[in-house]
DNA sequence: CGACACATGTAACACGTTACATGATTTG
DNA sequence: CAAATCATGTAACGTGTTACATGTGTCG
């Protein structure tokens, strides 16, 4: 795997490290942490588990509750534990840096590219619209953001610690949304400094 | 498909519409419009262009020089030539913009949340060493971009126009870097606001 | 009882990566 | 001639999404 997305994977791994849990509740976890803007299918996780299981990041363990001497709940739940293995390559991920290898495919900046190569004007009319679009997406979410932490406020003295996920989340987009928002400027200015041939490559694409 | 990664499959579909393409030639423009940074593995091209003419976005046709009359070239290629259907498919894309739905998983977030779920000192290693680790390449990527500029200017008056995807590209990867490390500097500033506390959620996350 | 949440799973498919197989042509 | 490049494909596997199947517990 060159470029694998591994970011369930392994966070399932990082919710295993801190307590044992079984599937359904890691999918309810998992959300939780990640501000409930990754949805999480069911599906996935029994899949997941299973590979890390195989792969010996991850072992079953028995119901917590029964073991305790508890009467049995009725509902199967299959408790997960993460062992020594896995706990290495949490480590691992958690030590790891995105090097230059190449960086995952981005939609926004594939759309512009492959458009520049019908021309400089259909390059331009992709820019302008997510642009637009982008900018209404923005104010909503800074709007989002301030009622967050308007809301924070109210609930608690500081900053809920349940809440702070959620606030990175809403950074996080907005950062993003931002740099996205200069990056597009930045392809305006670079695109209309071309000449103004209707062709990213005055020869056409035919030339093979 | 909810979120479904679009950028190979819809690519090849607005290189098609420049020119009728064989596939081992769909790869080489894909890399060089997307400025090299995204290789393309050949054998994903066959099977989408599988996909493609499937559904009726693409169709084979004839090959150019040996329909002119010319002799066959002895090597197979086959070409596609983008449809009418492929036509409407590739124009809805360019006009989509990215909605509220559930956006990308992304690693870094991913790491920084869940490491969080670890404690509050945890998330901290993380954020610090993801930092250091972008100032790094933000540097280079900025160095980079420089020698392409004078490297631009020198071999022609102007922005050549093969070279502007590259210089896209450069200008994307700076803008999320120096994004993220926005990023990474609030998150410090929120975890730092929090009370000393190892973990995350004061009672554990084993409460079921 | 009936609806809904809880809980586990399978099947089918799309997309992505690596590795392998098979030839033809070009080039040193 | 030998090696690299051109050109098409297949197989296997990991990951992600949707839909379906199958039960139990709770609550109105």
């Amino acid at each position: 795997m060159h470029t694998a997305d591994v970011s369930v994977r392994l966070g399932l791994l990082a919710l295993l490290d801190q307590a044992d849990m079984y599937g359904y509740q890691l999918k309810a976890e998992y959300e939780t942490r990640t501000g409930g803007v990754w949805p999480l299918n069911i599906g996935q996780v029994y899949s997941t588990l299973d590979r890390l299981e195989r792969d010996r990041l991850v072992a079953t363990v028995d119901h917590p509750a029964e073991a305790a001497g508890e009467a049995p709940s009725g509902r199967e739940q299959k408790y997960y534990a993460i062992t020594k293995a896995g706990r290495n390559a949490l480590a691992e991920w958690f030590e790891e840096t995105a090097g230059d290898d190449p960086p995952p495919r981005d939609e926004l900046l594939a759309k512009v590219l492959l458009a520049l190569a019908g021309g400089r004007d259909q390059a331009l009319a992709v820019v302008t619209r997510q642009r637009t679009a982008l900018t209404g997406a923005l104010v909503a979410r800074r709007r989002g953001l301030r009622d967050q932490l308007r809301a924070a406020a109210q609930a608690g003295g500081g900053t809920a610690d349940n809440d702070i996920a959620g606030e990175l989340v809403t950074d996080a987009l907005i950062t993003r949304a931002e740099a996205d928002l200069r990056w597009l400027d930045l392809c305006e200015a670079r695109l209309v400094r071309l000449a103004a041939n209707g062709q990213a490559r005055p020869g056409g694409a035919g030339d093979h």
